[in-house]
DNA sequence: TAGGATCCACTGGTGGATCCGT
DNA sequence: ACGGATCCACCAGTGGATCCTA
């Protein structure tokens, strides 16, 4: 066994240590305020989660473990493990999505390895109840690879011959884009059909809650 | 007469009418301390020169007065009127440089209309001992223009055959290119004689003292 | 239900320049 | 004297995601 996979065993056994925790413990053994309601937070459980297993990285980085190659995502769900939301991968950068390739993409390395976390929220309750529950390293299948290189050349294709007004959510079956700006003020550039520029806004990649339900449930699951 | 060379008439009168203050005094008008030793707050004098003068364009601009086409720049200099030191322009995109043309530059688009404000330091005064001297409104001569376009294709010339480690401060009659990064360690991207990635500090252009010493003096001034 | 809108913390880059060793 | 190194404030962009109407 490679350094590289002996390190990413210690990581999610310490991950595994960590089930059943409220994630404001997390916060308070960690030095940290378990303190503001839900919507002035959103990011909290995350970065929580992150200190409590040590993800290095910090800024401008490609994963959140970059030696071990792994990608930490946390993700609410519900009793019974039910995703509550898409969950965020990376932004898509519209200038130059004609060049992308999925084979070198950011989106396809973020999602090579990823380590899930659910976070189970119970009720209405804010976010320091949340517990965690037992990680999910997933990689994906063959398969599941060629169906998000789908949804992705989709993406690119679209951007590709200037129809970006097209690129709604409702496309891609596992992989979707959607708006990722702080304000829905926030312009970035694209280029139309006829090359000229165009100011829209910033856009992200996300998983659907009905594919990380499944993989949550059965890394190699294909669903819908 | 047209609305923006009215525009200009004012702001060169309201920087008239600031002559003989103190930037301290100045600052405590604006409601600003002045409070900080000389190397804690070496962008402080010009942030107060701004303010007084009612410099909009806020980020991301290209002149400190948009409609009037306007650069507010102001310059320490001694009892005698000789500036301490050069006075900064604007950065200098290593990337694209090859790409860059005299006439449609950013350089050349600050210095077509600089209001120069000399600040004078007598002795090794802290900064809001420095009075505010007559301001010089300078646009180049064609003269003036002609030597600062050969300043400028000079630097680009190099940087369009990859030659970067030839650019030092030494280059340049009145215009040069000097480090412009707050730690030593910043690093951008510029283009080898191969074409391949070099990593190199970024740069910013710089007016030597001699050049602005002399226009301050006489604005269709040619010195060395 | 889910597509589009939005929230906070953090930081790298930019704009304002002057410092300081050789 | 001056070429190379450095300093602070500020803010837009990124990374962490969840909110919220129709």
């Amino acid at each position: 066994m490679s350094a590289r996979e002996e390190g990413i065993e210690v990581l999610v056994a310490r991950a595994r240590g960590l089930v059943g925790m409220r994630v404001g413990d997390l916060a308070r053994s960690l030095g940290l305020s378990s303190e503001g309601d839900a919507v002035r937070t959103k990011g909290t459980p995350g970065a929580i989660l992150e200190l409590a297993l040590g993800a290095t990285g910090g800024s401008s980085k490609v994963h959140d473990f970059p030696e071990l190659g792994v990608e930490l995502k946390t993700i609410p769900v519900d009793l019974r493990g039910v995703p509550a939301e898409s969950t965020y991968v990376c932004t898509l950068s519209l200038a130059d999505a004609e060049m992308q390739e999925w084979d070198d993409s950011w989106v396809r390395a973020k999602l090579s390895h990823v380590l899930f976390i659910p976070l189970v929220a119970s009720d209405e309750e804010p976010w320091p109840a949340r517990r965690v529950a037992a990680p999910v390293l997933w990689s994906p299948t063959p398969e599941q690879d060629a169906i998000l290189r789908s949804d992705f050349d989709d993406v690119v294709g679209l951007i590709g011959v200037g129809r970006i007004e097209e690129l709604t959510a409702h496309r891609g079956r596992w992989l979707q884009v959607r708006p990722k700006a702080a304000h829905g003020r926030v312009r970035t550039t694209a280029y139309g059909a006829d090359g000229e520029h165009i100011a829209t806004i910033p856009r992200g990649f996300y998983l659907r809650p009905r594919f990380t339900g499944a993989i949550l449930a059965d890394p190699s699951a294909l669903p819908d």
